[in-house]
DNA sequence: TATATATAACTAAACAGTTGGTTAAACCAA
DNA sequence: TTGGTTTAACCAACTGTTTAGTTATATATA
């Protein structure tokens, strides 16, 4: 006595919640390997599993769908900074925790790397902002730059320009996570994993050596 | 006694190779604008001044367009590098010229960025490896690999990895080039191109410390 | 020398498929 | 019954590409 199959019969009824998240997630996924221009939005409704016109429903456009993605997944950021307990030690001990951290970041959100380029080739201000405050609020860069005041006024570092050595520190960290698909091939690495690991050693190493005061 | 206006008489035909450069210059302008999913053909052909016919004509498809661009343009970055007479010297000299190198390739050539940027985000094979033999071509990554090594075994430099200094010195050049428009939110940067033009001698300067041997 | 032919470059129009978005109706839990 | 959620079908515009026709020019041929 088999019930027939219906032929549409939607699944129960989700909370809005649930519905949204799977939207997001499916989003975020199809934005971060085709780009914005490049997504689809029914793929993104075939790999929430919904109809396509939800999308609509709970978003009104691709755009704001887009917009809605970034803010949600930016909005994580600072907590997943956070879990590398950013706080006081020495100077080369507040370094290693947020070289960390970033690699972490990138590591553990894949999506995140195509999602930031594509912002920084074509920079749209309200989306730069939201990933910009995201890192603010990491608390990140704020330590970084009051280290380093710090350092600089108690005599412990060279007199460099700060916000240079900010900068530099950033690009230190960041540059080989966004560039590596060019650096592996112009010096033949073969194992990004594992340059990645060294990097973080090699990179506050060199940085510090950098800044700090001939004896 | 006026002629009458032959309801489509075509141009007399130009050579191919004018025609095609045209395209190409157009394109590459449209794909470093929109990227490669956004770009649209017929405003490739509008800024072209041609029919858009002609690109399949010259070209085949939106997609061999984008190779040949990217390679058209990448054909000229080993040129525009040799400008700066990457030669011997101190190693701070050949730095800074590679320094320089770097900072005019990006400003003298701005559709470079995005595209580069396009392409670490979503990596093809092919083209990043065009771009690749380009940066390759162009001697710094050789030359900069040659004297840290030479540093390296005269003692004059401290023993690092050296593809991890050579990674360094690039990120750090192309870094803020890169994520300049996210660089300058976080540290309050308002003079992107002063900023561009301190950072060449900072980032030398970092290094050169970060590297020598603490006497 | 005049004429025919082939070819490359070019055109406007047409094509077929795809896209983001809309709509009216159905569904369902409270 | 109500209001929120969901559906299948639909739509106009857009997209990359193709087609058939035109023109200028070089070359072959009678």
């Amino acid at each position: 006595m088999s019930k027939p199959e219906a032929s549409h019969s939607p699944p129960e009824p989700e909370s809005t919640e649930s519905t949204r998240r799977r939207i997001l997630e499916a989003a975020l996924d199809e934005f971060s390997e085709h780009g914005r221009a490049g997504a689809r939005v029914d793929r993104i409704a075939t790999a929430a599993k919904i109809n396509k016109a939800m999308i609509y429903y709970h978003f009104s456009s691709k755009d704001n769908l887009y917009r809605e993605a970034i803010a949600d997944i930016c909005g994580r950021i600072a907590g997943d900074v956070a879990q590398h307990a950013l706080a006081g030690g020495t100077l080369e001990e507040v370094l290693r925790a947020i070289a960390s951290a970033y690699a972490e970041l990138f590591r553990s959100r894949p999506q995140l790397r195509s999602i930031f380029l594509d912002e920084l080739a074509r920079p749209q201000g309200e989306i730069l902002e939201v990933i910009a405050s995201a890192l603010r609020d990491s608390g990140a860069p704020k330590l970084l730059f009051g280290r380093l005041q710090e350092e600089s006024v108690s005599g412990r570092m060279r007199e460099v320009d700060i916000k240079q050595a900010v900068t530099s520190f950033i690009t230190l960290n960041l540059g080989y996570v966004f560039l590596h698909p060019l650096i592996d091939r112009l010096l033949g690495i073969e194992d990004t994993g594992a340059f990645m690991e060294e990097r973080k050693t090699a990179l506050v190493d060199l940085f510090l050596h950098g800044v700090e005061v001939r004896s």
